[in-house]
RNA sequence: GCCCCGAUGGCGGAAUUGGUAGACGCGCCAGACUCAAAAUCUGGUAUUCGCAAGGAUGUGCAGGUUCGAUUCCUGUUCGGGGCACCA
């Protein structure tokens, strides 16, 4: 009876799915426990073995967490809804919801190969109509509220109507449009559209514009991931960037709560700084500088933001964002042509570059000035690309001597520098420490950072130029895609004038069931007219007795920003969870996913949580409690060295001696780093009769740590590893490789290590040629020390998803179970059990060879007693002056003094002490003692 | 450029709270079994000096704090992730 993984995992995995083992009840008398792995979007390449990573984390700590009573939540889905599979239907004309269909079969099948614990009834997949319904109801819950900052919550739209009948907008300034100001009586005045223009300026869901990627060649707005290198990825067309109208979500009226609550979150630090920062937020002033000419349109003045008030005395010049409004109007007829050229060069530039080129500066002077608040005298106003539309104000006041920007600026364009820090500030470099007194300012001078700060805010304010302002980074979010594979917008338009289609004028018989607004088939994926996405081109859609369409689309994180609600009640038509089921699961217990969705989806995750909670449709307004992020698991690429010119391949070790290129190829024909040459051979035609040149007889490749991807030929399907190792092999090698935070590169060769391991316990349970092997004998205080020392560190390192330092110790336990030569079920049956997180098929064997006859994972994990790995004494490291010398073995309840005596009696001690006298001798109880001479 | 993370033997990593650096596995070396090979098993394996006993050095680099630093602090180099329309 040998280690046949292939029998017994196809075996439990049939079992498991025709007894619905993983079938998860809300009802249960049990703890609820929800852990939930970040739904992966099923691209058309496959899993590779870099992705189960973090899904093998959450099954080991799901699986340990039903042995250990909960009753758990453990789901899985498809974000399927997504960019690639748009691309893929413009290249070869088959519709998205078929590859993706099949991608998804294909990662399902891969999923199950790997013996996961999800409940797949409970699936959930964006791209279908039953689930989009409920992101596009939710989406109108968003497009009908606000935010009323006197509660701090968002609210029915209706209610704020019902305020502006009443009293206009005095109480509620208006955050999207704070120069929008109305009473009563000229609100009941306005005209519909006049109406519906104001509340969109309140919206949770409104309507405002972007830049986007705009190319004309294609006559399509692009991702950022489709512009490379200026131009557009596909043909290498130019592209500019152009004012669009779009979607938004209102995340900034929630920066607040999103920065408060995170003090509440059992995140890892550095997830929550990364939120911190995305979100921004910054104290400072919002100072008027009013313009020396008027110009022909807008206001006379330029509002700029600065977190450092204090520098006011050394602006010496101003900077517009080239997008800024004001800048045409500004602009003298001299300078026209020069800025409008500057504009042009702006449009090619990415915000990316615009943000990190330092060394290269760019700007043009408009001609106009602005007059100083506080000093009255003439400032240049310039626009530059490294002032951003988006941040601020897009205008800021330039101090060079305190700013590194600002002094690279004046130092280029020859602008005069007003030193305001004395000889901190040298005339080379900027002073932008947050250190020492502010100087030659008029009445700051001699004053802190903090006092200058704050008095110059008082300055300003009785000035009337200024007031105290909280700013944020964090930007309302794009909501609108020109694409086709995507969620409808459950919009009209009448007259121009979005509508929800729950509101009346679109439907007044409204009821659920005009929901959802399901996705036309289209023939072609060609966009629509003037950027618009590929629903512009079905005319029979787009136009409806009621109204007009809206033809874009929504972005891919608007079904992942609420799906982990969906798992809960995977089924309800009504609802889009019922209360009942978001009350019993409440937030997500554990939530694993990668590291490169720490801001993007999990904050809006975060605000759609919150907008749900606000508006009461769920009782929690956090959806992670706790968060774990996996590393990536990095391909190994392996190289072969081409001689120039001729179809003549060198071994490694010999390439020094000839003139080569390096080749990748393909990992999965190379052992280690030994080619199959005749795998080779057979790989491309023109390699067939390739000629070799070998060292020792062998084809030694070259090696390098890559992402793991197609092009790099170093991918390594989960299915070929499984196949010839088995999936609990594959589960703890994958725990086997390092902590799963941290990236690391795969290496198929080491998985033989654990394989080995399986075996050799397998062993301890049954022979080759005897069979089962257990015995009922009484285990020994060795065998249970051994035991115990293994389900306590198992339960530690479980706790503490530090997975692979509990396979070490499975190793360990085997290690020495096999040395003592343990075949005892007191001691084997608890480690079965230990195991099933980790490997569950062979837990599942060896559970029903023990002879029960339901499934392990209704047992319960073994319980830890202490008593048999207490010990009573210590062989503590003797060290002298820091350097370890020896080992002296005490009591563990040894008195200091007692331990002291014995040891600066000991000859060795007395050797290396040197006869020096004792300075000081250190115990610490448990751990070591040193002897400080 | 900005934000976050990381760096320990030939390789992946361990050292959980500042307390014996290198657990466990891979690879490599030697041995057993075998006609041979595979598989399996046993032993060795940071570097360096030494026949050995034993000593010295050692956690990217340069400093600092401490009786004691892989762990804390400052600076620095290199690598990875994110930067708002890839998911």
């Amino acid at each position: 009876m040998e280690y046949n993984f292939k029998e017994i995992e196809a075996n439990w995995k049939k079992y498991w799915n025709d007894n619905h083992v993983y079938k998860v009840s809300n009802e249960s008398d049990r703890p609820k426990c929800y852990v939930l792995d970040m739904f992966p979007y099923p691209s058309g390449a496959g899993l590779h073995v870099g992705h189960p990573l973090g899904y093998i984390a959450s099954d080991i700590y799901a699986r340990y967490k039903r042995l250990k009573g909960f009753n758990v939540l453990h789901p899985m889905g498809f974000d399927a809804f997504g960019l690639p599979a748009e691309q893929y239907a413009i290249e070869t004309g088959q519709h998205p919801a078929v590859t993706t269909e099949k991608n998804i079969a294909r990662y399902r099948e891969q999923l199950d190969n790997i013996g996961f614990c999800y409940d797949w009834s409970r699936e959930v997949r964006t791209s279908d109509p039953k689930y989009y319904k409920w992101t596009q109801w939710i989406f109108l819950q968003l497009f009908h509220s606000w935010y009323d900052h006197r509660a701090d919550k968002a609210k029915p739209i209706s209610e704020l109507i019902a305020i502006f009948e009443k009293e206009g907008n005095k109480n509620m300034p208006c955050t999207g449009d704070e120069t929008l100001l109305f009473d009563a009586v000229r609100w009941n005045d306005f005209s519909e559209k006049e109406k519906r223009d104001a509340l969109m300026q309140y919206r949770l869901a409104y309507q405002g514009y972007a830049q986007v990627w705009w190319c004309e060649a294609l006559g399509t707005v692009l991702a950022n991931d489709e512009v490379v290198n200026g131009v557009s990825e596909r043909g290498g067309h130019p592209v500019e960037r152009k004012n669009m109208r779009q979607w938004f979500l209102r995340i900034t009226e929630y920066a607040e709560r999103l920065l408060a609550s995170l003090d509440t979150l059992d995140w890892t630090e550095p997830m929550k700084e990364m939120q911190r920062n995305w979100i921004g937020r910054s104290i400072g002033a919002e100072v008027r500088f009013n313009l020396t000419l008027a110009p022909s349109k807008g206001e006379g003045a330029i509002t700029v933001f600065t977190t450092r008030p204090d520098t006011i005395f050394g602006v010496d010049f101003m900077v517009l964002a080239p997008e800024h409004e004001l800048v045409d109007d500004i602009t003298t007829p001299e300078q026209k042509e020069a800025i409008n050229n500057y504009k042009t060069y702006v449009k090619s530039r990415s915000e990316r570059e615009r943000m990190s080129e330092v060394k290269q500066v760019t700007g043009c002077f408009t001609g106009a000035y602005a007059r100083h608040p506080l000093t009255n005298k003439d400032i240049p106003i310039w626009i530059s690309e490294y002032v951003l539309a988006g941040y601020g104000t897009g205008a800021i006041m330039a101090v060079p001597s305190g700013d590194d920007r600002d002094h690279a600026f004046a130092k280029h364009f020859g602008i005069p520098i007003t030193n305001i820090f004395d000889d901190k500030y040298t005339g080379e470099e900027a002073y932008s420490a947050k250190t020492g007194t502010i100087e030659n300012s008029d009445f700051l001078s001699g004053m802190s950072i903090a006092e200058a700060s704050e008095a110059a805010i008082n300055e300003l304010v009785d000035e009337g130029a200024g007031k105290r302002k909280v700013n944020y980074k964090l930007r309302d979010a794009g909501f609108s895609r020109q694409r086709y594979w995507g969620e409808p917008f459950p919009v009209m338009y009448v007259d121009d004038i979005p509508y929800g289609i729950d509101e009346p004028i679109i439907h007044n018989d409204w009821h659920l069931g005009n929901l959802p607004v399901e996705l036309p088939h289209v023939d072609s994926y060609r966009p629509g007219p003037e950027g618009q996405g590929p629903l512009a081109n079905i005319e029979d859609w787009v136009t409806t007795e009621a109204g007009q369409r809206e033809t874009n689309t929504m972005p891919g994180y608007a079904g992942s920003s609420w799906y982990f609600l969906r798992y809960m009640d995977p089924y309800n038509d009504t609802e889009f969870a019922s209360r009942k089921a978001t009350d019993y699961w409440k937030q997500v217990d554990v939530y694993i996913g990668g590291n490169e969705h720490a801001v993007g989806h999990l904050l809006y995750s975060r605000m759609w949580t919150k907008a749900l909670y606000d508006l009461g449709h769920i009782g929690f307004d956090e959806p992670f409690k706790k968060m774990l992020n996996q590393g990536m698991i990095q391909g190994s690429t392996r190289f072969v060295y081409r001689v120039n010119g001729e179809n003549k391949f060198v071994s490694a070790g010999l390439r020094k001696q000839y003139d080569v290129h390096d080749l990748r190829v393909d990992v999965n024909f190379v052992d280690g780093l030994e080619m199959d040459i005749e795998a080779f051979k057979k790989w491309r035609p023109d390699y067939a009769d390739a000629e070799f040149i070998l060292e020792d007889g062998k084809y030694i490749c070259g090696a390098e740590v890559e992402k793991m991807s197609k092009s790099k030929y170093n991918v390594v399907n989960p299915d070929d590893i499984v196949a010839q190792y088995g999936a609990d092999t594959f589960r703890m090698y994958e725990m086997f490789l390092g902590p799963i935070d941290v990236s690391k590169p795969w290496d198929t060769k080491g998985i033989e290590g654990v394989h080995r391991f399986l075996k050799k316990m397998w062993r301890l349970y049954a022979d080759e040629q005897k069979g089962w092997i257990v015995n009922e004998e009484t285990p020994t205080n060795d065998e249970l020390r051994i035991l115990h020392k293994t389900i306590k560190k198992i339960e530690e390192d479980v706790e503490r998803f530090a997975f692979n330092t509990s396979v070490s110790q499975f190793m360990i336990c085997v290690n020495e179970l096999t040395a003592l030569g343990c075949h005892k079920r007191g001691i084997l049956e608890p480690l079965a059990l230990a195991i099933c997180p980790f490997a569950p098929h062979i837990a599942e064997e060896l559970w029903h060879q023990f002879g029960h006859t339901t499934s392990v994972i209704t047992a319960e994990f073994p319980k830890y007693d202490e008593q048999y790995t207490k010990e009573n004494s210590k062989k503590y490291p003797v060290a002298v002056n820091g350097k370890t010398r020896l080992e002296m073995e005490f009591p563990l309840d040894a008195q200091k003094a007692t331990i002291e005596q014995a040891v600066l009696g000991d000859e060795n001690v007395v050797k290396w002490m040197e006869g020096k006298p004792l300075k000081k001798f250190i115990f610490v109880e448990g751990k070591m003692i040193n002897v400080v001479v």
